[in-house]
DNA sequence: CTTGACCTTCCCATAGAGGGAAGGTTTATG
DNA sequence: CATAAACCTTCCCTCTATGGGAAGGTCAAG
Protein backbone atom coordinates (compact mmCIF):
# COMPACT_ATOMS: atom_id res chain seq x y z
CA UNK A 1 0.00 0.00 0.00
CA UNK A 2 1.24 3.48 -0.45
CA UNK A 3 1.60 6.19 2.28
CA UNK A 4 -2.11 7.25 2.11
CA UNK A 5 -3.62 4.63 3.09
CA UNK A 6 -1.27 3.77 5.72
CA UNK A 7 -2.01 6.97 7.05
CA UNK A 8 -5.45 6.23 7.55
CA UNK A 9 -5.45 2.98 8.84
CA UNK A 10 -3.15 4.09 11.43
CA UNK A 11 -4.46 6.98 12.04
CA UNK A 12 -0.60 8.69 11.85
CA UNK A 13 -0.38 11.73 9.47
CA UNK A 14 1.49 10.71 6.22
CA UNK A 15 4.00 13.55 7.47
CA UNK A 16 4.64 11.55 10.78
CA UNK A 17 5.26 8.74 8.65
CA UNK A 18 8.14 10.27 6.80
CA UNK A 19 9.63 12.27 9.99
CA UNK A 20 9.61 8.75 11.93
CA UNK A 21 11.50 7.10 8.93
CA UNK A 22 14.00 10.42 9.00
CA UNK A 23 14.52 10.43 12.77
CA UNK A 24 15.12 6.04 12.43
CA UNK A 25 12.09 5.25 14.74
CA UNK A 26 10.94 3.14 11.89
CA UNK A 27 13.36 1.45 9.51
CA UNK A 28 13.67 3.30 5.53
CA UNK A 29 10.28 1.88 3.51
CA UNK A 30 10.79 0.23 0.68
CA UNK A 31 10.09 2.11 -2.60
CA UNK A 32 8.64 1.60 -6.24
CA UNK A 33 10.94 2.14 -9.21
CA UNK A 34 9.69 5.64 -8.87
CA UNK A 35 10.06 6.42 -5.59
CA UNK A 36 7.00 5.86 -3.84
CA UNK A 37 7.00 4.63 -0.32
CA UNK A 38 5.36 1.06 -0.73
CA UNK A 39 4.11 -0.98 2.93
CA UNK A 40 2.88 -4.08 4.22
CA UNK A 41 0.08 -4.36 6.64
CA UNK A 42 1.88 -5.23 9.66
CA UNK A 43 3.23 -1.74 9.10
CA UNK A 44 0.17 -0.66 10.07
CA UNK A 45 0.59 -2.02 14.16
CA UNK A 46 3.48 -0.34 13.91
CA UNK A 47 2.19 2.89 13.59
CA UNK A 48 -0.32 2.26 15.60
CA UNK A 49 2.03 1.09 18.38
CA UNK A 50 3.86 5.13 18.01
CA UNK A 51 0.52 6.41 18.08
CA UNK A 52 -0.30 4.76 21.21
CA UNK A 53 2.95 5.98 22.57
CA UNK A 54 2.74 9.79 21.91
CA UNK A 55 -1.03 9.27 23.16
CA UNK A 56 0.48 8.17 26.49
CA UNK A 57 3.11 11.26 26.16
CA UNK A 58 6.20 9.36 25.62
CA UNK A 59 8.92 11.52 23.52
CA UNK A 60 9.80 10.13 20.42
CA UNK A 61 13.17 9.43 21.97
CA UNK A 62 11.56 7.35 24.39
CA UNK A 63 8.77 6.05 21.54
CA UNK A 64 12.30 4.76 19.75
CA UNK A 65 13.20 2.72 22.21
CA UNK A 66 10.14 1.48 23.14
CA UNK A 67 9.77 0.76 19.38
CA UNK A 68 13.06 -0.74 19.40
CA UNK A 69 12.04 -3.08 22.75
CA UNK A 70 9.07 -3.94 20.79
CA UNK A 71 10.92 -5.57 18.16
CA UNK A 72 13.33 -7.02 20.35
CA UNK A 73 12.18 -10.43 22.25
CA UNK A 74 14.64 -10.93 24.65
CA UNK A 75 14.06 -7.47 26.35
CA UNK A 76 14.23 -6.95 29.70
CA UNK A 77 10.73 -5.61 30.98
CA UNK A 78 12.93 -3.76 33.69
CA UNK A 79 14.03 -1.53 30.57
CA UNK A 80 10.61 -0.69 29.59
CA UNK A 81 9.18 -0.06 33.35
CA UNK A 82 12.40 1.86 33.92
CA UNK A 83 11.68 4.08 30.79
CA UNK A 84 7.65 4.40 31.36
CA UNK A 85 8.44 5.20 35.52
CA UNK A 86 10.13 7.90 34.56
CA UNK A 87 7.93 9.36 32.36
CA UNK A 88 5.35 8.98 35.38
CA UNK A 89 7.77 11.32 37.12
CA UNK A 90 8.12 13.89 34.85
CA UNK A 91 4.57 13.89 34.15
CA UNK A 92 3.56 14.26 37.78
CA UNK A 93 6.21 17.02 38.14
CA UNK A 94 4.48 18.95 34.95
CA UNK A 95 0.83 18.40 36.76
CA UNK A 96 1.87 19.49 40.19
CA UNK A 97 3.28 22.78 38.66
CA UNK A 98 0.04 22.89 36.36
CA UNK A 99 -2.14 22.23 39.43
CA UNK A 100 -0.32 25.36 41.24
CA UNK A 101 -0.79 27.54 38.66
CA UNK A 102 -4.39 27.09 38.51
CA UNK A 103 -4.98 27.41 42.24
CA UNK A 104 -2.74 30.91 42.19
CA UNK A 105 -5.01 31.81 39.22
CA UNK A 106 -8.56 30.82 40.06
CA UNK A 107 -7.73 32.28 44.17
CA UNK A 108 -6.91 35.53 41.64
CA UNK A 109 -9.65 35.36 39.30
CA UNK A 110 -12.42 35.06 42.51
CA UNK A 111 -11.36 37.85 43.85
CA UNK A 112 -11.77 39.92 40.73
CA UNK A 113 -14.99 41.60 40.11
CA UNK A 114 -14.56 41.47 36.33
CA UNK A 115 -16.47 45.32 36.06
CA UNK A 116 -15.85 48.46 33.90
CA UNK A 117 -13.19 49.57 36.35
CA UNK A 118 -9.87 49.39 36.57
CA UNK A 119 -9.09 47.90 39.49
CA UNK A 120 -7.72 43.95 40.01
CA UNK A 121 -6.78 41.86 42.10
CA UNK A 122 -4.73 39.71 38.75
CA UNK A 123 -2.66 42.86 37.85
CA UNK A 124 -1.76 43.60 41.57
CA UNK A 125 -0.09 40.40 41.75
CA UNK A 126 1.46 40.68 38.58
CA UNK A 127 2.54 44.06 39.28
CA UNK A 128 3.68 42.79 42.65
CA UNK A 129 4.44 39.76 43.31
CA UNK B 1 21.96 50.70 33.33
CA UNK B 2 22.85 48.15 30.98
CA UNK B 3 21.02 45.15 30.00
CA UNK B 4 23.38 42.69 32.01
CA UNK B 5 21.56 44.73 35.00
CA UNK B 6 18.36 45.14 34.13
CA UNK B 7 18.61 41.37 34.06
CA UNK B 8 19.96 40.96 37.38
CA UNK B 9 17.65 42.61 38.79
CA UNK B 10 14.68 41.71 37.16
CA UNK B 11 15.54 37.87 36.77
CA UNK B 12 15.08 37.76 33.00
CA UNK B 13 17.72 36.84 30.93
CA UNK B 14 19.36 39.79 28.60
CA UNK B 15 18.58 36.98 25.21
CA UNK B 16 14.56 37.11 26.55
CA UNK B 17 14.98 41.32 27.21
CA UNK B 18 15.52 41.50 23.57
CA UNK B 19 12.93 39.56 22.51
CA UNK B 20 10.54 40.79 24.60
CA UNK B 21 11.14 43.94 22.77
CA UNK B 22 11.44 42.52 19.48
CA UNK B 23 7.70 40.92 19.70
CA UNK B 24 6.48 44.59 21.08
CA UNK B 25 5.70 43.39 24.23
CA UNK B 26 7.71 45.93 25.74
CA UNK B 27 8.25 49.54 24.24
CA UNK B 28 11.89 49.31 22.37
CA UNK B 29 14.89 50.88 24.17
CA UNK B 30 16.69 54.18 24.03
CA UNK B 31 20.37 53.34 23.05
CA UNK B 32 23.28 55.27 23.84
CA UNK B 33 25.48 56.67 21.06
CA UNK B 34 27.22 53.59 20.72
CA UNK B 35 24.35 51.59 20.60
CA UNK B 36 24.16 49.68 23.86
CA UNK B 37 20.26 49.89 25.57
CA UNK B 38 19.88 51.77 28.19
CA UNK B 39 17.25 51.37 30.98
CA UNK B 40 15.27 52.78 33.92
CA UNK B 41 14.90 51.91 37.88
CA UNK B 42 10.70 51.79 36.85
CA UNK B 43 11.95 48.85 33.85
CA UNK B 44 12.86 46.35 36.61
CA UNK B 45 9.28 46.43 37.67
CA UNK B 46 8.28 45.98 34.04
CA UNK B 47 9.91 42.97 33.66
CA UNK B 48 9.37 41.38 36.82
CA UNK B 49 5.45 42.05 35.68
CA UNK B 50 6.54 39.71 32.60
CA UNK B 51 8.25 37.41 34.61
CA UNK B 52 5.33 36.76 36.72
CA UNK B 53 3.15 36.60 34.14
CA UNK B 54 5.19 33.73 32.61
CA UNK B 55 5.46 31.75 35.45
CA UNK B 56 1.70 31.87 35.63
CA UNK B 57 1.80 29.80 32.82
CA UNK B 58 0.42 32.80 30.33
CA UNK B 59 1.36 32.82 26.71
CA UNK B 60 3.37 36.01 25.41
CA UNK B 61 0.69 36.79 23.77
CA UNK B 62 -1.32 36.78 26.84
CA UNK B 63 1.29 38.40 28.35
CA UNK B 64 1.31 41.17 25.67
CA UNK B 65 -2.39 41.76 25.93
CA UNK B 66 -1.83 42.27 30.12
CA UNK B 67 1.04 44.45 30.05
CA UNK B 68 -0.89 47.32 27.77
CA UNK B 69 -3.78 46.59 30.21
CA UNK B 70 -1.65 47.21 33.26
CA UNK B 71 -0.34 50.62 31.50
CA UNK B 72 -3.92 51.52 30.74
CA UNK B 73 -5.69 52.77 33.53
CA UNK B 74 -8.71 52.67 32.24
CA UNK B 75 -9.06 49.44 31.21
CA UNK B 76 -11.99 47.33 32.77
CA UNK B 77 -11.20 44.51 35.28
CA UNK B 78 -13.77 42.29 32.77
CA UNK B 79 -11.14 42.50 30.06
CA UNK B 80 -8.56 41.22 32.86
CA UNK B 81 -10.45 38.20 34.54
CA UNK B 82 -11.45 36.79 30.27
CA UNK B 83 -7.79 36.60 29.47
CA UNK B 84 -7.00 34.49 33.31
CA UNK B 85 -10.11 32.45 33.16
CA UNK B 86 -9.57 31.02 29.56
CA UNK B 87 -6.22 30.49 30.64
CA UNK B 88 -7.29 28.86 33.50
CA UNK B 89 -9.64 26.89 31.43
CA UNK B 90 -6.42 25.47 29.09
CA UNK B 91 -4.38 24.75 31.80
CA UNK B 92 -7.44 23.14 33.18
CA UNK B 93 -7.81 21.09 30.23
CA UNK B 94 -4.09 20.12 29.64
CA UNK B 95 -4.45 18.76 34.09
CA UNK B 96 -7.11 16.63 32.88
CA UNK B 97 -5.05 15.58 29.76
CA UNK B 98 -1.94 14.89 32.26
CA UNK B 99 -3.45 13.15 34.64
CA UNK B 100 -5.11 10.37 32.20
CA UNK B 101 -2.18 9.66 30.89
CA UNK B 102 -0.63 9.13 34.93
CA UNK B 103 -3.31 7.08 35.56
CA UNK B 104 -3.19 4.72 32.67
CA UNK B 105 0.43 4.41 33.01
CA UNK B 106 0.70 3.73 36.93
CA UNK B 107 -1.72 0.78 36.00
CA UNK B 108 0.42 -0.34 33.30
CA UNK B 109 3.98 0.24 35.56
CA UNK B 110 2.31 -1.65 38.66
CA UNK B 111 1.80 -4.73 36.95
CA UNK B 112 4.40 -4.79 35.29
CA UNK B 113 7.08 -7.49 36.63
CA UNK B 114 10.14 -5.45 35.92
CA UNK B 115 12.70 -7.76 35.73
CA UNK B 116 14.69 -9.59 33.14
CA UNK B 117 11.89 -11.76 31.06
CA UNK B 118 10.38 -9.92 28.35
CA UNK B 119 6.95 -10.21 29.03
CA UNK B 120 5.47 -6.79 29.76
CA UNK B 121 2.09 -5.26 30.10
CA UNK B 122 3.48 -1.83 28.89
CA UNK B 123 4.22 -3.02 25.59
CA UNK B 124 1.36 -5.10 25.45
CA UNK B 125 -0.76 -1.59 25.78
CA UNK B 126 1.29 -0.37 23.25
CA UNK B 127 0.69 -3.20 20.81
CA UNK B 128 -2.56 -3.40 21.05
CA UNK B 129 -4.86 -0.87 22.20
C1' DC C 1 47.37 50.24 24.96
C1' DT C 2 45.97 45.86 26.02
C1' DT C 3 42.85 42.75 28.32
C1' DG C 4 38.55 41.30 29.86
C1' DA C 5 33.89 42.12 30.51
C1' DC C 6 30.51 44.02 28.51
C1' DC C 7 27.34 44.85 24.48
C1' DT C 8 25.42 44.27 19.47
C1' DT C 9 23.09 41.39 15.69
C1' DC C 10 22.45 37.06 13.40
C1' DC C 11 21.90 32.22 12.82
C1' DC C 12 21.03 27.60 14.81
C1' DA C 13 18.78 24.11 17.93
C1' DT C 14 15.28 22.23 20.78
C1' DA C 15 9.97 19.16 20.20
C1' DG C 16 6.15 17.79 17.42
C1' DA C 17 3.30 18.90 14.23
C1' DG C 18 1.28 21.23 10.05
C1' DG C 19 1.22 24.32 5.67
C1' DG C 20 2.34 24.71 1.26
C1' DA C 21 5.24 25.04 -3.04
C1' DA C 22 7.29 22.81 -7.05
C1' DG C 23 7.43 18.96 -9.48
C1' DG C 24 6.95 13.80 -10.77
C1' DT C 25 3.53 9.56 -11.13
C1' DT C 26 -0.52 6.98 -11.52
C1' DT C 27 -5.18 6.25 -12.52
C1' DA C 28 -9.64 7.27 -14.20
C1' DT C 29 -12.42 9.31 -17.50
C1' DG C 30 -13.78 11.30 -21.90
C1' DC D 1 -4.82 8.33 -26.50
C1' DA D 2 -4.97 12.61 -23.92
C1' DT D 3 -5.89 15.05 -20.09
C1' DA D 4 -7.25 15.91 -15.39
C1' DA D 5 -7.48 14.56 -10.70
C1' DA D 6 -5.45 12.47 -7.07
C1' DC D 7 -1.63 10.77 -5.62
C1' DC D 8 3.34 10.97 -4.32
C1' DT D 9 8.23 13.19 -3.68
C1' DT D 10 11.50 16.61 -1.31
C1' DC D 11 12.31 21.04 0.65
C1' DC D 12 11.52 25.01 3.28
C1' DC D 13 8.68 27.76 6.50
C1' DT D 14 5.73 28.41 10.81
C1' DC D 15 4.30 27.85 15.51
C1' DT D 16 6.08 28.52 21.21
C1' DA D 17 9.79 29.98 24.34
C1' DT D 18 14.30 29.75 25.27
C1' DG D 19 19.24 29.21 24.99
C1' DG D 20 23.89 28.61 22.62
C1' DG D 21 27.33 30.59 20.25
C1' DA D 22 29.84 33.23 16.59
C1' DA D 23 31.65 37.58 14.85
C1' DG D 24 32.44 41.90 15.95
C1' DG D 25 32.04 46.63 18.46
C1' DT D 26 32.69 49.28 23.16
C1' DC D 27 34.17 50.49 27.61
C1' DA D 28 36.86 50.55 31.84
C1' DA D 29 40.75 49.23 34.57
C1' DG D 30 45.50 48.09 34.89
Amino acid sequence: MNIGELSKLSGVSSKMIRRYEDDGIVAKAKRTDSGYRVYQDQDVQIFKFIKRSRELGFSLSDTKQLVSLWRNKSRSSAKVKEIAKQHVQDLTEKLNETRQMILQLNHLVKNCHGDSRPDCPIIDDLESH
